[in-house]
DNA sequence: GGTTACAAAGTAAGCGCTTGCATTGCCACC
DNA sequence: GGTGGCAATGCAAGCGCTTACTTTGTAACC
C-alpha cells in the first residue's frame, strides 16, 4: 500500500493552477476553460488522484451515503436460526435500496443493531454527520428516539406505524392483503373457521397482519378463536414448533392457517403432514411475501405477493426526495400487494405469469 | 431539523477548556483529569453534542467503515430474477459481515457495482477514502483492479482464485466438499453415472465446484459425460430450464446430478417431478449450501453445509488484522464444509443434529 | 485608447476534529 | 525555597477539500 496518495494540491501544483481551479474542474460546477480542465485532466491521470471523499464531505457537507438501519435477529446464540433470518425479507430491502441508492450515485452504510445493546442510539448519532439520510426498518426506534434522530437528520421508516410526523413512513397495505385473502378464503372456499400463524411480537408488520385478517374473516363471518391465534418468529422452525404446539392440544383445528410469511408457512405444512395431514385436502395453509423457492415447493404456496425490493426502492426515492428538498412529499406511502392463488389453498396452481405487480415495479423503475 | 450542530468548539467553550482537552476526554487516549472530564462531559450532554465522525475521520485518517463490494445480480430486467437472486449467498455473507464489523465497532458501507457499468473502478476507488478496507466478493475485479485497489488500501477477496498476492482470500473448501460428496455417491450408492448443473460461468466458486465434482467422480470410477454438465445460474428457474432442455435429449440421464447450489437443485428436481421421474427412486439429486427451507422439502435435500455467515466473519476478522496490523496474517483461508446426507440421494433423512461444522463456527465466535 | 463587463482563475478561510509540541501547574525532593 | 519531573492542559497546525470573495485577463463597446 502506498501511504500517501496524492492531494489536489499535488495536481493544482502539476497541472499549473490553482487548488481552486482543480476542484472547479472535477466538480464542473463553474467555468473552466477547456484548454485550463484538460490540464487538470492530465495531472490528475499523471498523478493517479483520487479526490477523497471524506474532505469532500467535510468541506461540502454531502456524503452521498445513505444509512440503513435494521434490527439485528434476535436469536443471536442459535447460528441456524440465524441463517434462515438472513433470508428474511430484509435483505431483499436492502438490495432494492442500494440498488436504488447506487442508481442515483450513493453508496448505503448498513447499521445492524442490537436489541440488547446497552448504547442505545450512540450509534446512530454518530453516523449523523457520515450520512445524508437514514431508512430505518421496523422495531428500531422508540418513538423518542426517533423524533430526537429525525432532528438531526432526514429519515425514512420502512413498515412502521405511519404515525410519526418528525419522519416518512413506507410500508405495504397488510390490511388490503389480508382482506383479499380472508375474502378468497371464505369466498371461494366457503371456509367458517380459520387461524392464524404471526411472526414476532413486536414487528408491526406481523400486528397489522394477524390484526386485518382476523378483522376481515370475522367481518366475512368466520371465526377466529384465540387457540389458533399461533405466536412463531417468521421462521420455518418456528412455525413448525408452533403447530406442533397447537396439535398437542386437543382441539379440532380450523380449516385453514393463514401464516405471517412463507416461511412459517412451509414450517407449519411441515408439521402437518408430520401428523398425516395433507394440505390442502384436511387443512389449508397461505403464507405471506411469496418467496420465490416456495412456488417450487408441493404445494405450491398460496401467498400475498409484496415486492420488497421495491419497498427498498421507494424508500430510497422518498429519502432523497427530503434531502434534495426538490419534491412534493408524501408523507406516508403504502405499496400495493397481490393475492397469488395457488395449490396450498386447494385452487389449481396458475401457470404464473408475470402478475400485475411487477408492472408496478417496471413502471416505478422506468421513472428514472 | 437543526441546521447547525454544536461543534467542540461549543463544548469547549461551555466547560471552559480548550477543544484539545475536550478531543483528549471523548477519546480518553491521554490522561484527562476525573474533575476536568466532568466538566466536558456536563458540557456535551447540555449540548447534546455528538462528534462529526466525517471530521474525526479526516483528522486522524480512522474512518471505522468497511467497504463491502459485491456484484450485482446480472438479470436486471427480470425483477423475480432479482428477487430470487436476493436470496442468493450474498446476502448471508452480508450479515455475516455486518454482525462481526458491527462486533468490532465498525459500519459496513455495501457497495454493488454492475458488469455493465461504464465507470469501472472510479465508484470503488471513490470508497478509498472513506472507508478502512475493503471485502470484495468474487467476480468484481480483475487482476490488474485488484491490484490498483490493493496498492490503496487493504483488501479481502472472498471466494477469489487465491491467487492473489496483493489481497488476503478467503474460500469454502470446494474441492473436499465435492470429493466427499463424490465419495458418498460411488461408495454408499454405488453411482457409475453423474452429472452436474452448475451455476454461472464467471464464478469461481461454480468452476471450482464443477471441477472438482467431475475429478473427484471420475477418479473414484464414475463418468460424467459432457451432456451431462449442465449450465444453470444459481436460481431455480435456471436449474428447472436447464434440466427441461437436458430431459430434451433423447439420451439416459445418469444415475445422480449435483448441483451447484441448493436453489438450482430445487429447481431441477421440480423439472424431473414435472416429467414424471421420482427423487431419489429414478434419479438422486444434491444440493449446496443447506438452505434452511430446503430442509422442508420433499425429500429433504442432500447438499453441502457451508456457512455464509462464518465466511463474512472470517473476512472481517482477516481485514481488521491486516488494517490493525497486529495479526499474523494467513494469506489464504479456506473454510470447512460438511456433507449433510438426506433424502434427495436416497437416505434416510437424518434428526438434523447440531453438526461438527457450526460448532466450528461457534468456537469461532467464542474467539472474541 | 479607455472604460465596462464578464468569464476565468486565484486567495484564503473555513468544514470539525486530532495531535505534536509548548506551556502551565503542582508536588516531591534536596 | 529552588528546581527537576510529570501530569494536565493549551496552542495551533494540519487532514484534503470547497467556496465566498477578490483579482486578473480579455473582449466589446463607445
Amino acid at each position: 500500500m502506498v501511504d500517501s496518495q496524492p492531494t489536489i494540491y499535488d495536481v493544482a501544483q502539476r497541472a499549473g493552477v490553482s487548488t481552486a481551479t482543480v476542484s472547479r474542474a472535477i466538480n464542473s460546477l463553474s467555468s473552466v476553460r477547456p484548454a485550463t480542465r484538460d490540464k487538470v485532466m492530465r495531472a490528475m491521470e499523471e498523478l493517479e488522484f483520487v479526490p477523497n471523499a471524506v474532505a469532500r464531505g467535510l468541506a461540502s457537507g454531502k456524503h452521498w451515503i445513505l444509512g440503513l438501519i435494521f434490527m439485528h435477529a434476535p436469536i443471536e446464540g442459535n447460528v441456524l436460526a440465524v441463517e434462515e433470518a438472513s433470508l428474511l425479507y430484509t435483505d431483499i430491502v436492502i438490495r432494492g435500496a442500494e440498488s436504488r441508492a447506487a442508481k442515483k450515485g450513493y453508496s448505503l452504510l448498513l447499521c445492524g443493531v442490537r436489541a440488547d445493546d446497552v448504547s442505545g442510539m450512540s450509534p446512530l448519532l454518530a453516523l449523523t454527520g457520515t450520512v445524508d439520510g437514514m431508512i430505518v426498518l421496523d422495531r428500531v426506534l422508540s418513538a423518542d428516539d426517533e423524533v430526537e434522530l429525525g432532528r438531526r437528520i432526514p429519515l425514512v421508516l420502512l413498515a412502521g406505524k405511519g404515525d410519526s410526523n418528525s419522519a416518512l413512513t413506507i410500508r405495504v397495505d397488510n390490511e388490503q392483503a389480508m382482506r383479499s385473502l380472508a375474502d378468497h378464503l371464505v369466498s371461494v372456499h366457503q371456509v367458517k373457521s380459520v387461524g392464524f400463524v404471526s411472526g414476532l411480537d413486536d414487528s408491526p408488520d406481523s400486528v397489522a397482519r394477524a390484526h386485518s385478517f382476523k378483522t376481515a374473516a370475522e367481518e366475512m363471518g368466520a371465526t377466529l378463536r384465540d387457540v389458533d391465534s399461533l405466536k412463531a418468529d417468521w421462521t420455518s422452525g418456528g412455525g413448525e414448533a408452533a403447530m406442533r404446539a397447537r396439535m398437542m392440544l386437543d382441539d379440532r383445528l380450523p380449516e385453514v392457517f393463514a401464516c405471517a410469511n412463507d416461511q412459517t408457512a412451509v414450517g407449519v405444512i411441515f408439521a402437518l403432514k408430520a401428523a398425516g395431514l395433507s394440505v390442502p385436502e384436511d387443512i389449508m395453509v397461505t403464507g405471506f411475501d411469496d418467496i420465490t423457492l416456495t412456488r417450487y415447493f408441493h404445494p405450491p404456496l398460496t401467498t400475498i405477493r409484496q415486492s420488497g425490493s421495491l419497498l427498498g426502492e421507494v424508500a430510497v426515492d422518498a429519502l432523497l426526495g427530503t434531502i434534495d428538498g426538490n419534491e412534493k412529499i408524501q408523507r406516508t406511502v403504502v405499496l400495493p400487494t397481490e393475492l397469488i392463488v395457488r395449490g396450498s389453498c386447494g385452487c389449481v396452481s396458475s401457470t404464473d405469469p408475470l402478475p400485475d405487480l411487477f408492472e408496478v415495479v417496471a413502471r416505478h423503475l422506468e421513472v428514472d
